[in-house]
DNA sequence: AATGAATGAGCATTCATTCAT
DNA sequence: TATGAATGAATGCTCATTCAT
């Protein structure tokens, strides 16, 4: 493929590939240093361009990490939602649910950090986000076990929503802690632990 | 000779006074705008004093975050370790940690908007924080599950240190919730609730 | 072969109409925002253009301002040095610089706010345009008062100079004053106000 | 006297004195490069002073030049109506305020030139000042005009208002001219001149 | 000639920290 | 101890200008 501009779809895929480019930056450098930490120059020579440059495609510092947040939510959800279309029953729609949440991020750990320490920075932030993909994420989850709750494969003496915030809350302390451990362990198979509890309860039967 | 240098003891009692006045002011402050967004002088007008003075009992902005996690968490495990002193059974001890941990932080809306937003805003905290008291109350809640497979109160096919992380992520996603809902809710009664799933699990049997 | 590159001719008439266009364009950017404050893609966005193309027919944006003042106090000049040629009489000589001067600026009041107010912002600026325009401008007035002194029309013991200022600084007043009015009102009439002052000083009793 | 701040009459003229300085910075600067070329950093510079102290005592580069023409115009309306109340005259009255307009800024170049390049240079500034000081300056002459003819000293047939910016408008102009121009002469001796053109033209024959 | 994406120097303002009093 | 004026490094964002196409 060459570098022209030949056709207008090439172009927007350069101009896309430059979008995408500052993104990924800037995952990185908010990774590496935190938010209010990263100067937008970093971003910018991360991104091996010039820091107005930076400007041409996002509005300010704040919009680069709405934007992070917005795509990733988007893509994560679009795909868990394909995914469980194919599946049938509440409890496995569950364990695909926690096992892709755990695949995601567990494959991209500045992304996973992003996602787990900068979009948490400030209630300003937390507040916009629950909002917007958080909530909805929740939905599903809640969604699900309530039907499985209709089904008779859950108990039903349990709230959806407060299930479904224990699930993901569990779930999303596995990937804090993975993300500050100092060993090196794959993520994804902790689905299946915390699944185990979640399923099964803790007490001796 | 001036008041409060008469002795020691006094001053002590007046130096405790004040560095205890800036700490609770900076709380307020940081739950209201953020750590990075709350000026070193926000919190000296807080407390009511020059914002030079603040400089004689913190070395840095930094250091009063660290300061209040410190105590706050040192107190914590204190009050908790007195309390489980009391009870006998590793079931009960658990539904204790989980009661304390939602009343503790559900009687204080602003120091729980530090602890689960602002303490997270940076790797760098996070990680000196969870190496600090985190750790050790992840340890508590880890050794008191080992405890109870000893006992033969619990499931012994569980890894302790999982079971605790996922305890320790739901009564924590239950504060998140709570600091970011419109509603106003007590948070203390919902330690019952995760721990009906945590204990019970969630299928029909 | 490009249409506007076929013939000499016609190069030279799309050339001078763009840049005209351009100079249109800034004079209503500037008049509307102030020289500093207004950009070159403003200008490029006023007149139909993209913003590279400003630059190949200016060489700075103050070169735009230079080339605006050049061409009207050409124009301004070569019209006034025509109307004075079929009019004898110093005194109606200049009565008819007066009124030329704010019939101009009075029917056009972007090209009036650029004059009055963007013009003088800068000592660089002005001290270049003294040199310039308004010297000459002021020099036309100086012979025709001092031709009127030679005629025995104006006192003798009144210099020159001096009256060429007082009647333009009047004249120059009169628009600024124009400018900044929020009621609308013909400029032009004010020139026979000060000239029944004005005449009334300097002509011989 | 010693530099101390042993009294708060001492300390408030210190206060006073470093806002002084910085304004007699500022006029120093803007009347060197420009308002919008100066840089806040070149007036601390020349003000001896760190660039932050400039904002303790102005909240803009903005607000400087406001306050520097605010406290020029009403130091320059106080000494005049102090003036003018020990005249008696219509005549007398304005041959004093002409002398005091080009006396006061002859005295003091550098302010002499920020007020007539610098507060011209945006429309914005012209009509907020235009709207303060010089709109009671104008009123002053005019109504000193409006007395002459009420005493019989000045022509009936000429608007007051129109004379005012008559007047104005000549002094102002002699003044624009004496900074650009090259040669260095006094500036105060053209305030009899332009009277002598304009009192020609206003009293009554 | 025309485009408009890219550049990068430039700058007002903020704020943690210091220090003379 | 306490003050708060002074400091000056740090940075997000703008915009005149360039240049590959």
């Amino acid at each position: 493929m060459s570098r022209s501009t030949r056709t207008n779809g090439e172009a927007r895929v350069f101009v896309a590939d430059k979008r995408e480019a500052i993104l990924r930056a800037a995952i990185k450098v908010f990774a590496g240093k935190g938010y209010f930490n990263s100067k937008v120059a970093d971003i910018a020579k991360e991104a091996g361009i010039a820091d107005g440059t930076v400007y041409l495609y996002f509005k300010s510092k704040d919009e680069i990490l709405h934007s992070f947040f917005d795509r990733a939510m988007e893509d994560f959800i679009a795909e868990g939602k394909k995914q469980l279309a194919e599946i049938e029953g509440a409890q496995e729609k569950l364990r695909r649910i926690a096992q892709l949440h755990l695949e995601r991020l567990g494959a991209d750990r500045e992304l996973a950090i992003v996602f787990q320490v900068e979009l948490r920075g400030s209630t300003k932030f937390m507040q916009e986000f629950s909002a917007a993909g958080f909530g909805e994420y929740l939905d599903i989850i809640r969604e699900t076990i309530a039907d499985g709750q209709k089904q008779g494969v859950f108990r039903k003496d349990l709230k959806p929503v407060v299930v479904a915030k224990i699930l993901y809350g569990a779930l999303d302390e596995m990937v804090t802690n993975w993300i500050l451990s100092q060993k090196s362990y794959p993520l994804a198979p902790m689905a299946d632990e915390v699944l185990k509890v979640f399923f099964g309860g803790v007490l001796q039967k």
